[in-house]
DNA sequence: CGCCCGCCATAACCTATATTAAGGGAGACC
DNA sequence: GGTCTCCCTTAATATAGGTTATGGCGGGCG
């Protein structure tokens, strides 16, 4: 399954320092109940570029915390295709399910060679019951992920491939520089290939080049080598149906 | 609002015999809890066909769980187009957010005259915090609202106009026999609109009649009149994209 | 060094779906 | 009973995007 040899555990984290807590079901718990957490948690791994981490159609009793690198969920239809979910950056919280026993409805593949943090399904289960801090903060991440897909499906529902495309990086834009320090630049890294961003946007890779040459031409956005680069950000945002670059920063987590 | 001026207290039943109670938060909760639950809620509330009893950009201090009747969720876009993201029936719990002071993202409106059961976002908050019961399932069913937007997103991302429409009139079908005790019958009833179904597709109202009209001449399925007839299940669920009519049964709610 | 493989790029052609337009039926309301 | 409105229906036409094919480039690997 592509998971790497690495002894990972050595280099592990206490829960307290770990950079991904602020962004996932760690945060707003005490230190104690983060103790609690650190208990019960599985360990760090790794895994390589292209390496699916979650089967669709098992079990899994295993909950996932992305702590560095890319990654995806996709479902695969019975006519071949693929439907990406949503593109995963470090923190997102990926193969809860309510019935834990139950066939996974989707897969998860690492685009990057990544690391996460595994919790047991069950142990998860167990703890939202004595701490409610926990469920509360789980049913919200819950929400705030379906938020995301609302904005995801009516994208792919009801823009067109410009618009699209345009919706997707801008996010993905947004999304990048709101986890990382750095100054103000209108460039980040993507470690997307074109069809990637086809398969999530209900697009044929060939259509996604011609739609980003249009952008690139037009000087709104130069996608090139797994650089990103914004060149008109007013135009991007309108193209993409977003209304202002403000409400945009705060709508995306 | 389109808000009927009944003054339906007179009518409320209590929480332990509500119809909608299996499919919503308040299953699995000890009649003690759900007496907790039945002294904050706000009371039933009735609103004809057509209210928008949730808007879009509006922050909303309740949470509403659908009693009786159909309604659907939507998000409308900048260019004017609208996104259903779901259709909606009795059991539906609408309008819980994380941050329950910040605008929503879509809005719901009622299909047919209905009923729904409003509780006070933060009320639900501070019993969420006593009763752990509450919150995990609260986090279920987001959980598993989820996947029921990504089969969509699939749907509408990687499936032509016959199997868009096809997968969801079976989906419809499925879920409306799943709540009725009636005998196997291959008819329900469906107030769904062609303009409401493309909408929840992304399809032009002209093109799913197109469609329903291929189906229909093919003896698959036939909606006329506001019924659902469907004419051969099996050439249906294979349109559709089910792997089989049993698990199908298992994955929805 | 040379080969292979994955990804990007572009073109020609095809088709699914959108757009526009026009008419008909049924129920609501005057 | 007439009119209005909403929805369904169908047809003609236009177009966005899919399909298929081909070539090029760069990086990994033997």
């Amino acid at each position: 399954m592509g998971r790497l040899q690495t002894n990972s555990s050595a280099a592990e984290t206490h829960c307290v320092g770990c950079g991904a807590r602020d962004w996932t079901v760690c945060s707003s718990l005490t230190d104690d109940e983060l103790s609690v957490l650190e208990g019960i948690r599985l360990g760090h791994r790794d895994y390589r570029a292209g390496a699916d981490f979650l089967r669709q159609g098992e079990p899994q009793r295993e909950v996932l915390t992305l702590l560095e690198g890319w990654a995806m969920r996709y479902c695969l239809l019975e006519n071949g295709s693929r439907q990406i979910i949503d593109f995963c950056l470090p923190g997102a919280f990926i193969g809860f399910q309510p019935d834990g026993e139950s066939p996974k409805g989707y897969a998860a593949q690492a685009i990057t060679d990544i690391k996460v943090c595994a919790l047991p399904q069950k142990g998860l289960m167990d703890m939202m019951r004595q701490t409610p801090n926990m469920a509360i903060r789980l049913a919200c991440i819950g929400y705030r992920d379906q938020m995301a897909m609302e904005r995801h499906l009516a994208n792919v529902g009801r823009r067109r491939a410009r618009g699209r495309v345009s919706n997707l990086l801008m996010e993905l834009f947004v999304r990048v520089r709101m986890r990382s320090e750095a100054a103000a630049s209108e460039a980040i890294l993507l470690p997307l290939t074109q069809e990637l961003i086809g398969d999530a946007l209900g697009l044929t890779s060939v259509h996604v080049n011609r739609t980003l040459r249009g952008l690139r031409e037009d000087k709104i956005v130069s996608l090139k080598g797994g650089t990103l680069r914004i060149l008109d950000p007013d135009r991007l945002a309108e193209e993409a149906g977003f209304e202002d670059g403000v409400d945009v920063l705060e709508s995306f987590s």
